[in-house]
DNA sequence: CTATGTGAAGGCCTTCACAGCG
DNA sequence: CGCTGTGAAGGCCTTCACATAG
């Protein structure tokens, strides 16, 4: 029981969020119907998701909502369990990621935000003081770091993320256009604005060649 | 010659960028295999994803860089094409992606910066000053704009994004972490960092488990 | 002899369909 | 009778393998 699709993975993201707006709304039991539609997918493949983890269903009922999230909480690692979050890379995103409330909601706990330039050392961000990234080993090890976000500039990105391993990260967030080495043992989400962008602008030549040609 | 897969067009993008990098080191031409390399996937599925559109190497040499970089990036449509963005909602992601001036560098522009908080009008975050959101209807059609980003928070994102489709606009990319009915023609992007996440928290729960019980 | 272009094979994920339970 | 759990079928994407071009 353990080669679950990445795809599989985030949908239990969506799961739990739909799960928690529906038992804040007081919903007892959810069929895989409604989950299904509420993040846009279908009946069986909600079914198949779950039934990869355990059997959460009553035939006949649904899944019990409440309990459901709480089961899908604890195996995303998000129940009872804060993660450590470091913020590498001081700059607008990497701010604006910092003083974004909506993690901490959930999770996970930011616990530094560095960066190499000395101009921008002790300026404040939601509850952080941007440090000196020359000290990340120290910081990292210290403060138990558990995930990193890379949000420095794509040349600097893959000797951070060697930094970061070196010193025992497991998990990097990195939202660097570039394309990284990705060491064994570490797990790396990238989170590419330009690929999303332009994957929109091929979708709009397409439409306008359509509606020119019809 | 129409069904390209989702994950080529993605690919298309990174192959660009690998592109462009060679072109500056001044390599004349590269093979299937270092592109693969270089974006992280392999030889076969480099020649695979380029023949969906045409011939655009030379058996015992490889591609040409500089002429395959321009067409890739006339198919995708940011060749003598600039594509006209609107933010939509400026708290603190929506005013950092405005002031990152990465995108201009190729492609996209970035022309009205909207928020429903009469506080925040007038603002000026990188080339825009902040307007207000009621005259959404008004400002997308004036200005041209071809794609938004949805900043807004998640209770506010459908109803943003029922406006925008009815004054026709057809790509969207969407930060807010809201499962959104997506009207037919419309392209939507998600970027949904809670989704990321808790995928490494995913990852990190299982590494866990397998050291512990080895 | 090297490297592309491409049908065929393979693998993974999604969808189907139905047995079985409440 | 409704809805879950799940093997089987289907579909899409990736990988293979080789004919072909330079």
């Amino acid at each position: 029981m353990d080669n679950i699709p990445q795809a599989t993975v985030r949908r239990l993201s969506l799961y739990c969020r739909y799960l928690e707006k529906k038992e804040v709304e007081g919903g007892n039991f959810i069929s895989s119907r409604e989950l299904g539609d509420g993040i846009g997918t279908n009946a069986a493949q909600v079914r198949k998701d779950l039934c990869f983890f355990d059997r959460f269903g009553t035939p006949g009922r649904g899944y019990p909502v409440s309990f459901l999230r709480r089961r899908l909480l604890a195996i995303l690692g998000i129940k009872d369990q804060t993660w450590r979050v470091a913020v590498i890379g001081a700059g607008k995103l990497g701010c604006a990621l910092v003083g974004y409330g909506g993690f901490n909601r959930q999770g996970f706990e930011f616990v530094a935000l560095l960066d190499n330039n000395p101009e921008k050392f002790g300026r404040v961000y939601g509850a952080l003081r941007v440090e000196d990234s020359a000290r990340l080993d120290e910081i990292v090890t210290r403060r138990r770091v558990d995930i990193a976000m890379l949000t420095v500039p794509a040349p600097a990105a893959q000797g951070v993320l060697d930094n970061l391993t070196a010193v025992g990260v497991r998990a990097v967030l990195n939202f660097a256009p570039a394309n990284l080495d990705i060491p064994a043992q570490v797990a790396v989400r990238n989170v590419d604005l330009a690929v999303e962008l332009e994957g929109l602008s091929f979708f709009l030549v397409g439409l306008r060649s359509r509606s020119d040609n019809p």
